[in-house]
DNA sequence: TTATATCAATCAATCGTTTGATTAAGTTTG
DNA sequence: CAAACTTAATCAAACGATTGATTGATATAA
């Protein structure tokens, strides 16, 4: 039965993902969590310890697969840095519609500004993400491609940053976009293809000589 | 003693605002933000009724600064569009540095995506700083200042989104500019004109023909 | 039997809030 | 002026409710 003991554990961890994005640690009690999941109370400690292990292992089981997602994108030399560029982009925005709560819940614990293990761990696995594009961006620089002056760290943040607002604040964004970012259909269909489509075009003339 | 009643009550919202932000709502204890404010607990009631009264006090108090701020600066018709983003650019990169723990705690209140009063209030008024904006944009276009194909939506979402990232994740954006966000001195002196001439050379290049 | 899984019941701690007493400050009255 | 009254401000203490966590019993499966 370790099959089920691990799709319950599973469960449990989507449930909580889900719920911690939506109120917050401090707002999402276990008894809604588990109720939520279906399971008993102190299941929760019984699988993950506490509250906080529960959280931990949120995050524990989606950093291994935001490894080396980006990775040894820089290191080849047989395309240009644009083109590395809108690699990136495509990749990215397809992470978008993908880990939706994650996402949410990953700045949510970066803009709590804590000093924990946990917010070190997050930091320096996005860092990775962003080291690859500074890589990329540097090298544009080096070869021509890229005018000399732009500013590199605001490039990285304009990126993220304008994703982030989107899908962060639905309520803001979909009166923006005109149709309901809370929706996946709609994610898929039409968010995707115009967050990629306008980060090109806007990275494109500010890069470009 | 009118006057020391009011200071008080704008001290205690001073630090509510500051625990808030830093806190969240559920993590921010009634108890906390009293003592940190130096007052009884029971004064926190008594002024503003219950936690979430004094939450709801934090926004009241600024909402109104907030008004007309960026107002009738899409109805001037003796400067170009171009001009208004960049006078736009200019108060918006300027608000960066001030009400910077209302900012996150705006944010913050937006990503809960919670169907209250006060979120459809916030909603509205932020609004109103991005109906600006899109007049400014869409009279760009019109007069052939810019180009017909630029994704308004999404430009405006780039610039609110990059300020957000980056005063709401210090974190990342820290170690990424190379200075302390947390440093008000840092954020005078160098994130503020960063900023502003980020914005406005990237925006530059992506609107115009 | 042994080990794991699940449950209702309960724990101490903390939460937001309320209370009743006390102090401070004005206002009225004699 | 001063004594009496009124109101607002402040406080320590306690309230009931909820929190995260634990217990010991029970069920299940190897």
């Amino acid at each position: 039965m370790d099959k089920e003991k691990i799709d319950k554990k599973d469960h449990i961890l989507d449930v909580a993902e889900r719920v911690f994005s939506e109120k917050g640690f401090d707002g999402a009690s276990t008894r809604l969590i588990s109720g939520e999941a279906g399971v008993n109370m102190a299941m929760l400690n019984y699988y993950f310890g506490s509250k906080e292990g529960l959280f931990l292992a949120i995050f524990e089981r989606k950093i291994s697969s935001f490894q080396d997602i980006l990775q040894n994108l820089g290191n080849d030399d047989s395309i240009g840095a644009w083109n590395k560029m809108e690699k990136y982009i495509e990749m990215y925005g397809e992470k978008v519609v993908n880990n939706n709560c994650f996402q949410k819940l990953l700045y949510q614990e970066m803009s709590m500004n804590r000093s924990t293990d946990l917010s070190y761990k997050l930091r320096d696995m996005l860092m990775k993400s962003i080291t690859e594009l500074d890589k990329i961006l540097r090298e544009g620089i080096a070869n021509g491609e890229f005018k000399k002056d732009i500013d590199i760290p605001m490039v990285i943040a304009a990126l993220y940053g304008t994703k982030n607002y989107i899908i962060n604040t639905p309520m803001m964004s979909s009166p923006l976009l005109g149709y309901d970012i809370n929706d996946d259909n709609m994610i898929e269909t039409r968010l995707k293809p115009q967050i990629k489509s306008f980060m090109k075009n806007l990275l494109k003339s500010y890069l470009h000589n």
